[in-house]
DNA sequence: TGACAATAGTTGCATAGGCAAGTAAATTTG
DNA sequence: CAAATTTACTTGCCTATGCAACTATTGTCA
């Protein structure tokens, strides 16, 4: 099942990874243009919800999950702290770590997000059966977990 | 065939733009280490990939195409001319173009691109039946068409 | 034709993210 | 238990990208 493309006949925009930018900057524009109004852009509103919905509460537990680097996530969270949507707490149990949690203005962005989500989702699958949508999703998480 | 999601149920790290979010991620990385070699990173090689095949010849066009912005395409450009991959030369016709065109060097580069492309798509899409890719193919085509 | 608009590209400014070095706290280990 | 290592986060520096303002050139039309 290797060499599926053969790189002396392989057109690069016939190729998987030409559609994948495509669908993914389509998503990423659609998603930007319905975030704008809440002063959020594409990664503060990843934040938001691995927060909201207990997928980490640290830093170092964000940049795994959102596979963010550490500097990045400093000034990511400065950011939203400046907003006053996050709050920082030194864990004192072990003092090297950082607490995160939503303030009452961040908790209250999350249905907001999710609002939008689904949006720019319905949207762009227009016409997919839900089993075409199963199948996409599968099909991505099989790529994705080849990586 | 619309409100596929509902706010009130969605769950986002459920749907289709997580995966498709680590999908691209999985692939850009995977990328630019097999390009890193060669001295390019991801907008550089598609810009190299566009001229070579004839898809775009100014600066202009290179962004509808790649849906960039006018301003960082110019310095994109300034790179790849620093480097010597590319050539500039303003158009006798109308002076305001500036006509693109790849040195040997930049010549040269397609090969070791279209490689690094059909490596990084043949390891990930390891396991994918050539049905399913044409499925992928076509339904982040379809996507992306609803944007 | 002469003012106005449109187009192609560039530049300044601001934000974002990666990398590597630095700091502080905890853990391991000899 | 002191030194070395590891972990968690931060900071400095560099590059990348978007936006808006600007220049130069071409096109429109009254």
């Amino acid at each position: 099942m290797a060499n599926i493309y053969d790189p002396d006949t392989f057109q690069p925009r016939e190729g998987l990874g030409y559609v994948l930018a495509r669908a993914r900057k389509t998503y990423i524009l659609a998603l930007e243009q319905e975030l704008a109004p809440h002063d959020i852009n594409s990664s503060q509103w990843a934040v938001i919800l691995n927060l909201a919905d207990g997928h980490a509460g640290t830093a170092g537990e964000l940049c795994k999950v959102m596979r963010y680097n550490p500097g990045a996530m400093t000034r990511l969270l400065d950011r939203l702290e400046e907003k006053g949507f996050i709050r920082r707490t030194r864990t004192e149990a072990d003092r090297r770590t950082i607490q995160l949690e939503l303030t009452p203005a961040g908790k209250a962005l999350r249905p907001r997000i999710v609002q939008a989500l689904a949006n720019v989702l319905n949207r762009l699958l227009e016409g997919f059966s839900p089993d075409e949508i199963r199948q996409l999703q599968s099909l991505l998480g099989r790529l994705a977990s080849n990586g």
